[in-house]
DNA sequence: GACGCGTGGGC
DNA sequence: TGCCCAAGCGT
């Protein structure tokens, strides 16, 4: 892209931005903060789903200092439902060392705001261009399919090293007056038109400077490879009453799936095992075999594997000591307790 | 560089 | 239904 096309191409695209973006909660704000908190959010999570969110989230934590020292299980249950639950523990630790070790001001360079935990090259680029109007590249999934239909550029995005192109794509692009409308305009527009199916090129505010448009086919790009089969894993789950009424649940363990959060008890099926004695050893219990109740069976999928449930309620004639990492806990207690979905959707169908 | 890490929506 | 995806990062 020459000189003059450069310029015509940054001008339409910010323009089209500043007349055409979404009205979003976090565009209300230029506080680093929560401008950090909402891409952090956004980070492979849609925008419908993280509105609520965030507006919870920072009502209830409206600085760097109201977040910095709050206990996990209540940052976890405030991001319940969200998913990638590390997130909001990395966002806690690097919000714990802007305020101890830079007064409470996010860095407003890359080489230090990088250093934060769980601040990558996006989020960086996200937060040095939209709250401090930084000339800094924001490379996401939005701005490398863009760009691919704009520059024609057929590279496999799925490989790290292609982002470099972008990176350095949008170091030559971008607006130094309106980093941040540049940026979010890229964002925006593969959000509202060029968007990865159907992409909407008649109503697009760049379409004139778009290499792929007028040589090529831009709903052949990104070119995009990948795509790996996931695991199965069959699970029962015991919603395990004893005879004050309260439930037996585990915390997972603090690293990995769903780390530290809540759930029955759950054990991985397998053939020929009566898994209700396995679970009477397993948590020091003897239940009441006549009264399992069956309550749902269904499949959940994450990103890399996919859930088998069957799910049971069963009455506890005996409890003894738990094991580590349980408890029983009222309805009351369990409320707020930090659950994964396919555990809401049991404890739901529970209460239903 | 490959893989682990959630969830809900669209087609 | 099954697959793709959506404002990535840590290990």
């Amino acid at each position: 892209m020459n000189y003059q096309y450069t310029k015509q191409f940054r001008q339409a695209l910010v323009q089209w931005f500043l007349e055409e973006q979404r009205d979003l909660p976090w565009r209300r704000t230029k506080e680093p903060y929560q401008i950090w908190v909402s891409e952090v959010m956004l980070q492979q999570t849609r925008v419908d789903t993280v509105i609520p969110y965030y507006n919870r989230f920072i009502e209830k934590y409206p600085t760097a200092e109201s977040l910095a020292y709050s206990p996990e299980e209540e940052l976890l249950k405030m991001w319940e439902g969200l998913g990638y639950y590390s997130r909001v523990r990395n966002l806690q630790a690097g919000v714990r060392e802007v305020v101890e070790v830079y007064g409470g001001k996010v860095p407003d360079n890359r080489v230090d705001i990088s250093k934060l935990k769980g601040v990558g090259p996006y989020t960086a680029g996200a937060i040095l261009s939209i709250a401090y109007g930084k000339p800094e590249h924001a490379v996401d999934g939005n701005v490398m399919r863009v760009l691919s239909r704009v520059l024609n550029i057929d590279a496999d995005i799925a490989l790290p090293k292609t982002k470099k192109i972008f990176e350095q794509a949008v170091t030559e692009l971008i607006d130094h007056e309106n980093a941040s409308s540049f940026n979010q305009g890229l964002m925006e527009l593969g959000a509202l038109i060029c968007t990865p199916t159907s992409p909407k090129c008649l109503l697009c505010p760049v379409r004139d400077y778009c290499t792929a448009f007028h040589e090529g086919d831009p709903s052949s790009l990104p070119v995009k490879s990948k795509k790996l089969k996931t695991k199965n894993i069959e699970y029962d789950v015991y919603i395990i009453r004893d005879q004050q009424g309260r439930f037996l649940m585990e915390k997972r363990p603090q690293a990995g799936l769903l780390a530290n959060m809540w759930q029955f008890i759950m054990i991985e099926r397998q053939a020929d095992e009566n898994s209700l004695t396995k679970v009477e050893k397993q948590y020091n219990v003897t239940l009441e075999h006549n009264s399992k109740e069956t309550i749902l069976s269904f499949s959940h999928v994450f990103s890399h594997l996919k859930w088998h449930i069957d799910s049971y309620l069963v009455d506890a004639v005996e409890t003894n000591a738990n094991p580590e990492n349980t408890a029983y806990f009222t309805k009351e207690q369990i409320a707020n307790l930090p659950m994964p979905v396919p555990m809401l959707k049991i404890w739901g169908k529970i209460n239903a």
